[in-house]
RNA sequence: GGCUGGGUAGCUCAGCUGGUUAGAGCGCACGACUCAUAAUCGUGAGGUCGGGAGUUCAAGUCUCCCCCCCGCCA
């Protein structure tokens, strides 16, 4: 048995995340931590809300609330949502809990004993009616370089053009509208991720089995240009992590929190923290190799865009404090889920988002269809007519209508009881030898987080238990032959239950639907699928479910294909 | 402009370290069956593997050049 701890990125806590975030990091690490589970392994599946910085700050003002508040309000919220779609986090924590503040503080007095902290001063635009400093994309004015006069202080997205703050013709403040800004000194703390450079590269070569999309985004940002550079790790905010020093506010930095992007990753571990204290369990034993974690296999799942915090400098982080935290084992990246040939977009309403998506369809539906499409090796495309398509076929088709066929003519020739009399003959054999195989390809490829593979395996399994059914057609048989027709659906039948337990990581509830029909106790993974094939024995009382999945009709994929198209 | 990733059947995608007639699912055509959610099963049509050059006995699979898409960065 190994012990795997599974983090999937953290959601930022300002909105509600769309299909495309869903299945870039929950979704697939809901089912390897499903499988690993199944399969007997220790699982620890963490996550958190991502919660402190501006956006969250704004979006709490926007909402006419105390930032925490909205923070508290919101992570119940996508906790719900988590929830929704079956997610089984061991825990879904808050990098505003008093653990991380702890944690990150520690980190950064660690590292800055390990002489990987420096003060730089720099300048920055300061709004003197909101009494804050201004991220540079929240200055707005007029682009020097084509005059469009809602240009960002970081780029015109008119004419794309890169900009200063300062380079703004009547700059305001994208918060306030004000135009009372000055350019002000400010201390900051940078990370000196350059002198850690060497170290990071070796780690990161090393790792020669990781996805490529890991590898070479981690690459890209080691050696581009003038290399890894050292970033600010502090930002002249409320909302978030004070800094410190020795225990003490950091001499200059009073008023300053520790940048989000530095402290949410150790949310990962203060997470677990959260976990250990409700629940009386060691927390030390998954993150520090001092105390049991170093036989630990630690995966992280996230999409592209969270991959360099994830292989460069958190990684910086956890090695440049010099003490025995555990390092990450393997990063799954994924890439993106386009929207009807364009990008979802919270801001233009375009896409489907998780609560709608749960008010439209059942999770499984959404499971089924994200986990099969799920953007591995390029980006990849939600269209309504694919997820009609693919939810129609696979699972009413193939899956849902085998349950339903067996089940029902069973209980018409039979009755709900699993049928005795004759035995499996050579016909029972081919298909359980075509089954064992596929199997072990199916566990192959869940092994290797292979999702796509995976998907199209447990497809190619429900498909073998049609062309069996199909060839042995019991309904003509048990004219002639009742006994013979009886041992072929005594198999159809522990089929079902063999396709509930392999299923179990796509589609939890359908799978729980089938198991309760079946009335099976036994719900382990299968030592072998000759054995399963006797789990449910002649005379085992069953039901016949309700039609496990729905189609979904021409007219209302037309419907949701408007209603969510977005205004853009 | 620099750099990832991608460009393989109508659609969505597999194709590892180069090696028999390039695969799957969907869609389509035809056939079988009629237990089942008009579901299922079988057969078939369909691709000069973005373009060009090269290496090799042999190239979607390696090298070079070019074109196009997505994204990141400047």
């Amino acid at each position: 048995m190994a012990r795997i701890l599974i983090t999937s990125a953290l959601p930022y806590i300002n909105g509600i995340k769309h299909l495309g975030n869903l299945i870039g990091s929950q979704l697939p690490s809901d089912v390897y931590a499903r499988y690993m589970r199944g399969r007997g392994h220790e699982v620890l599946h963490i996550c958190a809300t991502d919660e402190h910085g501006s956006p969250a700050e704004l979006a709490a003002k926007k909402a006419g609330q105390p930032v925490a508040e909205y923070c508290a309000e919101m992570h119940a919220v996508q906790a719900d949502l988590a929830r929704g779609f079956r997610i089984g986090f061991d825990h879904f924590g808050r990098t505003s809990d008093p653990a991380n503040h702890k944690l990150t503080q520690g980190f950064a007095e660690a590292l800055d004993r390990a002489g990987l902290i420096s003060e730089v001063v720099e300048h920055q635009i300061y709004s003197v009616d909101d009494a804050r400093f201004l991220a540079d994309r929240y200055v707005e004015g007029t682009c020097p370089n084509c005059g469009y006069d809602r240009a960002r202080g970081d780029q015109c997205e008119n004419c794309t053009k890169q900009l200063d703050p300062t380079d703004l013709i009547e700059p305001r403040s994208a918060i306030s509208g004000s135009t009372n800004l000055e350019v002000r000194e400010t201390r900051h703390l940078h990370l000196r991720q350059k002198q850690m450079r060497g170290q990071l590269s070796e780690w990161i070569e090393s790792r020669t089995d990781w996805p490529v999309l890991t590898t070479s985004i981690a690459k890209k940002w080691l050696n581009d240009g003038d290399g890894l550079q050292d970033r600010g790790i502090t930002r002249d905010l409320d909302w978030g992590i004070k800094v410190t020093r020795n225990g003490a506010p950091w001499p200059g930095l009073e008023d300053k929190v520790f940048y989000v992007w530095f402290d949410a990753p150790i949310g990962y571990i203060a997470a677990t923290v959260e976990w250990a204290d409700k629940t009386g369990n060691d927390w030390k034993r998954w993150w520090r190799t001092d105390a049991g974690a170093q036989d630990v296999k630690y995966v992280q799942f996230m999409g592209k865009d969270n991959v360099p915090f994830h292989t460069l400098s958190f990684p910086a982080t956890i090695l440049g404090s010099g003490e025995p935290w555990k390092l990450v084992d393997y990063i799954k990246s994924f890439n993106y889920l386009n929207y009807e040939g364009g990008q979802f977009s919270t801001s233009l309403g375009r896409g489907v988002f998780m609560d709608q998506a749960l008010d439209i369809l059942p999770s499984d539906y959404w499971r089924w269809w994200l986990l099969s499409h799920c953007p591995e090796t390029s980006d990849s495309e939600f269209t309504w007519e694919s997820f009609q398509s693919g939810v129609n076929k696979d699972l009413a088709d193939v899956l849902g209508n085998f349950v339903s066929r067996v089940t029902k003519f069973c209980r018409s020739k039979f009755s709900e009881e699993v049928p005795s009399g004759g035995q499996y003959g050579p016909e029972e054999d081919a298909l359980i030898a075509d089954l064992e195989t596929r199997l072990k390809a199916y566990e192959t490829h869940m092994e290797a987080i292979d999702i796509r593979k995976s998907a199209a395996e447990l497809r190619a399994i429900w498909v073998a238990g049609n062309e069996y059914l199909q060839a042995a057609a019991p309904w003509a048989v048990f004219k002639e032959d009742p006994d013979r027709a009886a041992a072929q659906i005594r198999l159809a039948l522990n089929l079902i239950r063999l396709y509930a337990v392999l299923s179990k990581p796509f589609i939890p509830d359908a799978a729980h639907t089938m198991l309760e029909a079946m009335n099976a106790t036994d719900a382990e993974w299968p030592e072998s699928v000759a054995e399963a094939m006797s789990a449910l024995p002649a005379g085992h009382a069953f039901t016949v479910p309700a039609n496990l999945f729905d189609k979904i009709t021409d007219e209302a994929r037309e419907e949701m294909q408007a209603r969510y198209a977005g205004k853009g």
